[in-house]
DNA sequence: TCTTATTTGTTCGTATGTATT
DNA sequence: GAATACATACGAACAAATAAG
């Protein structure tokens, strides 16, 4: 198997795989040979093998678990109707748990949740500061897990100020049909504006483990903050997904011309 | 200059690199030492140096000259509102020629844009279909590379029906103040409605050259599509903007549940 | 549980190539 | 052309995680 001159031959064996891949060569799910196999078979070293490697890593066209093998990635990426999702109709639906479940369903899959901590605590300073209370107040935070058939997928830390909570009555594990906005909604405290900063990094230490991540893949953090007619925050919400496994999807009217600029 | 065990070498030289560029010991535009130098200080091999390096080149925090030396990046993330961004304040204000213009003089720096094409083109085919063209109809392609303080920051390339074009008058070099969705108001087919699709990728060839990227650093590819009241697309555009330099920020209401879902 | 084979992760020394000054 | 600095590549070795027995 002849390299060419003028790309790097890591470069070009990760083309290699990367068409292989595309092209069901290497189906979803199965296993790339080792690194040796392939060192011998191009004829290039182990390393630039597992240099090409790497970038396939990054780009989430493979997974690599140490001892067992390099596998090929089954989940397509996943559509974020940020627009949308929090539409009563889509919460609601088919008895979904909220935004989330009806988002994973749409596409076949199997939506789960695990629910990584709820309780009472004091708000980080930026949650704080946009939820308008006071140092000392405390809030209810929810902290979830998230899965498509089985596949990490979604991080999701919220934070509600916590006497609005207790009498929303979303301080228990279960929030009901519709999810937290609609227990919200049926205390005349359904959010009405919605704003979204997406930001692009590398994974904590913590999320490269959870989502199986290297080093050289990224992660949408987008800081979701939900508010009331009369421009209180009744949400602070980050979100943290690998960005190979996401779209994500806005819609909007030209018309905030009369809005002040929240900068 | 003892490194511990538990976190790999170059992953802890990295660490170390990244503190002394936040603590600015190595202030922005300022030049790393030399990774000879480095291997020689942390008492590694010259190949770990490197392998960090990249790890800081896949972060945006420099950026890397053969012959040279390692460069630290001076421009800060530029926020990017785009929910308010092409409202006609927005791209109006200060005789701006444009979002974009808005945008970066904003922040105190230097917007300058270089247009890479300029003409009459058959669409690709998602613009085609976007558009509700037929086959064989023909667009105004406008490609232009935006640049902030000389940065290279932003890739953008817009796709206009030929007639709609011809007949706002922004088939010109200049389309005036306000941009071409000024021209297009001024005709009656001024856009109101906006979406957009945000994904993550690597970049091309020409765009890791453009922007000097690394090939472990990736982008963002916004598709931008602009409509009439009708529902009508007007404009089909894709953005391209390093992910490290920038932070989208979108606004919504809550109000969509009447709307048909556009997937 | 221990052992062994397999597979990926990291590191080194060394060498050569390429771009800049 | 010479010196400098980063980019790539190899062979070898050992570490760490996993699987099979």
């Amino acid at each position: 198997m002849a390299l060419e001159a003028a790309k790097s031959q890591y470069r070009q064996v990760a083309d290699l795989l990367r068409e292989g891949i595309e092209r069901q060569d290497y189906a979803p799910g199965s296993t790339l040979p080792a690194e040796s196999e392939l060192a011998a078979e191009y004829g290039v070293s182990r390393v630039t093998i597992n240099r090409a490697v790497q970038l396939l890593r990054g780009e989430g066209l493979v997974r690599v678990l140490r001892g067992r093998g390099t596998v090929v990635r089954a989940i397509p990426p996943i559509r974020r109707n940020s627009s949308r999702r929090y539409a009563r109709s889509s919460r609601e639906e088919d008895g979904s748990r909220g935004a989330f479940d009806f988002e994973i369903r749409r596409l076949g899959l199997k939506p789960s949740t695990k629910l990584a901590q709820l309780g009472q605590v004091a708000p980080p300073e930026t949650a704080r500061e946009v939820l308008g209370l006071e140092v000392g107040e405390m809030v209810l935070i929810r902290k979830r897990e998230m899965f498509a058939s089985d596949e990490p997928v979604l991080l999701a830390t919220s934070y509600f100020p916590w006497g609005l909570a207790e009498q929303a009555g979303v301080t228990d594990v279960d929030t009901g049909p519709g999810g937290t906005y609609s227990r919200l909604a049926e205390i005349g405290k359904g959010p009405v504006r919605f704003t979204e900063d997406v930001r692009v990094r590398t994974p904590s230490a913590a999320e490269e483990r959870f989502f199986a991540l290297s080093e050289t893949q990224q992660v949408y953090e987008i800081v979701h903050i939900a508010y009331l007619e009369d421009g209180t925050a009744v949400e602070y919400r980050e979100d943290v997904l690998p960005t190979y496994q996401w779209i994500m999807h806005f819609e909007w009217n030209a018309e905030n011309d009369s809005e002040e600029a929240q900068q």
